[in-house]
DNA sequence: CTTATTGCAAAAGATTTGCACTCCA
DNA sequence: TGGAGTGCAAATCTTTTGCAATAAG
């Protein structure tokens, strides 16, 4: 199966209709190892792709696909937002040293747990595939309590 | 001690300089139940401070709390960030449904737990006092099952 | 066919910055 | 007194939107 293939199965599985420009956007993310900003995807679509996308676009197939959570959208703050494709089968999240700025994996079982928790006490199902935390790793940490 | 006392010595604890602008601008913030938009703070300040204060300086005293872990950040990624007091004793979870825009309160023994669970398991200390969720209520989350 | 999607360009905001002036330490 | 802080207005930068044309289902 094509990474085409990927991205149009995903787009129908949602109920979204199958467009060049998706296809194209969806790929750019499928693509990537890390995660890009609109423009990223924009500029990276002039160059590998035969489909070019207005940047009016890119960002409206953001939204979209992020709304349908096949991507995952991050804002730290800071300059632009950035976007990646989300896998259903292999959910990830980001904890990410203040410190040394490593990433740390986290045992996927702690974060079902408490979706679980939180969905049955607080009304609320939190999207834990695509989870930002910071923090300190242990390196860092032991560090911090010594010093 | 007054609300401006707290400010000021908590300005002094992180080695601020003191001015009627950060202490207006913390005062704000100090008051404030939930959080607020930086141009949310001006407007306060207009009508119950006899210190008006720009909002250009409203921005970078903003910014130099955050930098000094005065003040807590979250971008919401639409619209406006928003700021609010940091209190160590008090912590303040953002659960932000991503279809409506209402804010959940999430139970903080959960994330105690959380955090507890993380820290012993995947040997990472995850900040919890500011953490910012994202997913569904359960208002939009029953018409997105339904629907 | 019917309605969603796209491109273009302009708009909308939110946040930042240059510069001269003010004020804390 | 010296350097940090502030006000004002213009500049920057990301993201959104109106509208006519185009394409998916």
């Amino acid at each position: 199966m094509s990474c085409s293939d990927v991205v149009e199965r995903r787009l129908r599985a949602v109920g979204l209709r199958v467009t060049a420009q998706r296809l194209a956007v969806g790929e750019a993310l499928l693509h990537a190892a890390d995660h890009r900003t609109a423009e990223e995807v924009q500029a990276r679509l002039q160059v590998e792709s035969a489909q070019p996308v207005s940047l009016a676009t890119v960002y409206r197939t953001l939204h979209t696909l992020v709304e349908h959570r096949v991507v995952g959208h991050l804002d730290r703050g800071r300059g632009s937002a950035v976007y990646e494709w989300l896998d259903p089968q292999h959910p990830h999240h980001h904890a990410l040293c203040v410190d040394c700025g490593v990433e740390v994996e986290i045992a996927p079982r702690l974060l079902e747990r408490f979706g679980r928790a939180v969905m049955a006490e607080s009304r609320f199902t939190p999207f834990l595939d695509h989870l930002a935390l910071v923090g300190r790793c242990a390196a860092c940490e032991a560090q911090t309590r010594s010093g």
